[in-house]
DNA sequence: CAGAAGAGTGACAACGTTGTCTAGGGTTGT
DNA sequence: ACAACCCTAGACAACGTTGTCACTCTTCTG
């Protein structure tokens, strides 16, 4: 009465193939062969060892598969924040990708810090990914040498890889985007153009400055500093260099703000600093965004829309290439952006004496 | 010469423990205590072990880690779309506290699909998470009853697990807050209110269609069917529903809608139907709309707020608590909702006689 | 009818790690 | 000088699975 009642169901824990095979009167091996669905078990000794499976509610431990047979059938992704609408797209495609392939997907964010990215991707390899798709925080992936050793494929998205890490890349082609951008502004008559955008030392936001310099060049405008203002999307500091561009000597009558979040928090701003409730035509300024998002339609944002599910589905399907094998010379893929146009960037300059900010 | 050059050199794949411990001279166990800190070496053994692990690019296998001891400090996410704010929102603040415990996060996406998400849930449990975040696509949570048996901890949020299944479950007070909503449309005139939701067999959904009852029979209202449109937040069946509502001999005066996407597709549409640049007075329609989103406020649309971050920071913590070896019964908390007055929930009723729809 | 072929099953080692136990050697206390 | 101790280090088994090989029956072939 003091003891185990039962030895069988006492047991703690999760059962395991031995628990089965004892259930079922077969030997571990038989268990292992019906649970793969391996040929060769007799049809009545599979529908017994079937039926001990569920009646134990065993489920195959992965960590002691994955050990002994090298191949986890997982791969990571790591991006910036899985919060923001761009990153969460690419992430719904590459998880679409990993279910179509029978892999299971971690993710997890870097919050656009280098050290916690490479954390992230160690811990992603110490539970064996086969392949990892990543959006560097940082620039220096001198830690990824032993992975790629190893054999882990690894493609990088939406920016590149630091100097001396030779990988596949899929990027948004953000030169041309952002020219295009200035460019459609300038053909509406603009000539002081400002530019607002993420820290220059994040890729994407030195790229598109780039673009937005070749345009004015390209237009024989000259490059005002003054008219540039970069950094994190933070609404306290948007809104101050706003307020600096808005109320200088010669303001500007066009915004190309450089990503998504910088763009709703230009509308915010703007809206704020000039009371207007239709954001779009606030102060009269013309806008064009770079990057597009949810409800610029009815905003009437023009914007020079990028297609983050197609960068991730682009980054997947190169990554499971590799996985099943191909061994091509390391590529770079662009994909091209284009001008949706809404209004807000066919807007005519504004004499701009008319109106005061702040 | 035909022979491996360097036959150190030439092992293909992961150097393990054995391989860092003959590099350094030790015994495999004295690697394990360098990797895992472990008191009890001389530093100077340690620090020949460490270089050892740095020149041979060693990582720790963690599938073998885990196999060992039992617990493998990852958590898994079954939300409903990754690509959803809500859900994405709610994912971060999971994410957050994961990283804050020191755990590992798998997610994965159910698309609103019980299959799919068993699917999920299995494949984590597979790989011996220690606990379980879901959201509930299916209403049949048996499948769980062996994980919880082994001691795996889930607990749900967003809506309740199936009946027969107990677990810790976080939701938002669904009725309250669509009552209050519509209480908020009846305190200012309305008496024709539209209720447009998601599919009525999702829970939430259907809660909230029971506060707006509720606020209805409260103000001695009569319930009328004909201002009720649930389904999937799919464009085309919304404009249908909505110019069936418009053209119908007593339309309604205000709408309420019952979640992000709904009401975002309802701004579309009615900018479609009404061509009216400012979507949020379109049709002069009052709207409150269930579930904050980004540039809510810039379309000055009144919503019921909910906090899908502390939704999802409240499921976490409950679960860390439970992780830590807390037992006490099971709980259900309800998470409050809050109004937030925008100006399309502030509009009189207009005499609808003067404009047609369609 | 003997021998080969094949289907079904099981024994066993190995995957890479960690927990337990033991051994060597140096220091301390009496 | 001897015992008792601590510090360091290693040997070994075990975690739960799968790949390899070997064994026992049938059944088929010559």
């Amino acid at each position: 009465m003091g003891d185990d009642p039962c030895v069988e169901e006492t047991r703690r824990g999760r059962p395991t193939m031995n628990d089965v095979a004892a259930a079922a009167g077969v030997a571990l091996k038989t268990v292992s062969r019906v649970v793969n669905s391996e040929p060769g078990v007799n049809a009545a000794t599979a529908s017994r060892v079937q039926a001990a499976i569920e009646r134990l509610g065993y489920r195959r431990n992965d960590s002691a598969r994955i050990l002994r047979r090298g191949r986890t059938a997982s791969i990571g992704l790591v991006i910036e924040d899985v919060a923001d609408a761009f990153y969460s797209s690419l992430s719904r495609a590459v998880e679409d990708a990993a279910l179509h392939h029978g892999y299971l997907l971690f993710t997890g964010s870097s919050r656009e810090d280098a050290a916690r990215e490479r954390d992230v991707v160690l811990a992603f390899c110490a539970r064996r990914v086969d392949g990892l798709i990543i959006v560097p925080a940082g620039s220096d992936h001198g830690y990824l040498a032993p992975e790629l050793e190893a054999g882990i494929k690894v493609v990088f998205a939406d920016r590149p890889p630091g100097a001396g890490c030779e990988a596949d890349t899929v990027l948004c082609d953000n030169v041309g985007g952002a020219r295009m951008g200035t460019a459609h502004l300038i053909a509406h008559g603009h000539r002081r153009i400002a530019f607002l955008g993420d820290s220059p030392r994040i890729f994407t936001a030195a790229e598109r400055l780039r673009g937005y310099r070749q345009a004015l060049a390209a237009a024989g405008l000259p490059y005002d500093e003054g008219l540039v203002a970069m950094g994190p999307a933070d609404p306290a500091r948007m809104r101050a260099d706003l307020t600096r561009l808005l109320t200088a000597s010669e303001p500007p009558t066009a915004l190309l703000t450089g990503n998504g979040r910088t763009t709703v928090e230009t509308l915010r701003a703007l809206a704020s600093l000039t009371d207007a409730a239709d954001a779009g035509s606030a102060a009269g300024l013309a806008l064009v965004g770079f990057d597009d998002f949810e409800l610029a339609d009815l905003l009437g944002v023009t914007v020079v829309a990028q297609d983050p599910a197609r960068l991730g589905r682009t980054a997947a399907d190169l990554l499971f290439m590799r996985l099943s094998g191909d061994e091509e010379p390391t590529c770079r893929i662009e994909l091209a952006t284009r001008l949706v146009p809404r209004g807000s960037g066919e807007r005519p300059p504004l004499p701009l004496r008319d109106r005061t900010a702040g």
